[in-house]
DNA sequence: CACTGTAGAGAACGTTCGTTCTCGATGTCA
DNA sequence: TGACATCGAGAACGAACGTTCTCTACAGTG
């Protein structure tokens, strides 16, 4: 799975600079990657590239806000391809399988975001914040709409978190199939109970 | 609960230092904070501080270290302060909640450290990948003593990992508790099944 | 053809970093 | 006391960074 800037970019040249930085700061961290890196990658003057983004933070904030939607778009395709309730629900951790199968794959951008950048940009905190949020309300909405009790959801947010951080350190896919199963675990549990 | 460097130190200057440093890349990330500012806050010399650690990567592998055996320090505490085998496996939820509740908790220092330097210093991601081995194989013993099957041993810890990322970023201690409810519903369906 | 505005290439600027070097003060042992 | 090693304070160095500025080429318009 390549990540490709797939929402309304600002410009043309806009949306090709953010994916350059976007694989160079995945990759290989944010205050690692200059702008001048970016600049030759996207193969655009350092003067068009500061008319776009005024200043790195911009830059950053503008990478996340795409990483955001396309988490979301591909989260939502997967889940529509499913089709029982409780499918849907497991459609997460298919989705975060495949994710986590490309070799590009280093945990999520926003995990790291905040962790080397929370402190000194506290917008890209706060980003970070509403990533995780909004996925927790998807979640919940899932699990509400599978007639589960809402305390899963959190729980099953927990599983997708713990996935993508096992997965980027040991470097293998399989904490999704592990994700997964506990999923199936709990959701049964709920809808027992 | 303020972390202190506990295990034979190199010395006590090293100590000293180590404590310094792991406080200023814990809270603003490595990249953000100078050997300078390392130096200024642990009160020694820049001369002194180069002769204890050779270089920045020397600096921020023995701050890893010692994170890392406070980690296990502080988990074995809890563990062995419960008495059953099921409130073994759920002390480790109970002290990553104590954790989440101190004010300068920021995330696990592994899972930062792998995303802002697990690519330009290959050692930081090998420790991470250490670190996280050693839990998921502790888990693993409990999950044995309890008479479980072995897969979930892998489950609990995504739960423990999840926990840690979401209290970070959320900056609120419940993800601890959601974690230790979901740690239940599995552990009994294990033991049931 | 002249004129004007815009663009790209990259030099330049000021700062910060990791690391090393200098220098003066202090302490030790014969 | 005097010779010598050791130390802290901080200057110095070369590289890299984010950002701005200069210069040249050229497109479009009359």
């Amino acid at each position: 799975m390549t990540m490709t800037a797939s929402i309304t970019p600002v410009s043309d040249t806009g949306a090709r600079i953010i994916e350059a930085a976007d694989a160079l700061y995945y990759a290989r961290g944010f205050q690692a990657v200059g702008m001048d890196e970016v600049r030759s990658v996207a193969g655009v003057s350092l003067k068009r590239l500061y008319q776009e983004f005024p200043s790195k933070e911009a830059l950053v904030l503008a990478v996340l806000r795409s990483r955001h939607a396309m988490w979301d778009s591909g989260i939502a395709r997967a889940v529509q391809a499913a089709s029982s309730p409780r499918d849907k629900l497991l459609a997460i951790y298919d989705y975060l399988s495949s994710w986590f199968g490309d070799e590009s794959f280093r945990g999520c951008g926003f995990i790291n975001a905040f962790g080397e950048l929370g402190t000194v940009f506290p917008s890209v905190a706060e980003l970070a914040r509403e990533h995780k949020d909004s996925f927790q309300r998807y979640v919940a909405d899932l699990v509400s709409a599978a007639g589960a009790p809402a305390q899963l959801a959190p729980q099953l947010a927990l599983l997708a978190e713990g996935a993508q951080t096992t997965a980027a350190i040991s470097g293998n896919a399989d904490s999704a199939a592990h994700a997964r199963a506990a999923a199936e675990t709990l959701i049964d549990a709920a809808l027992h109970a």
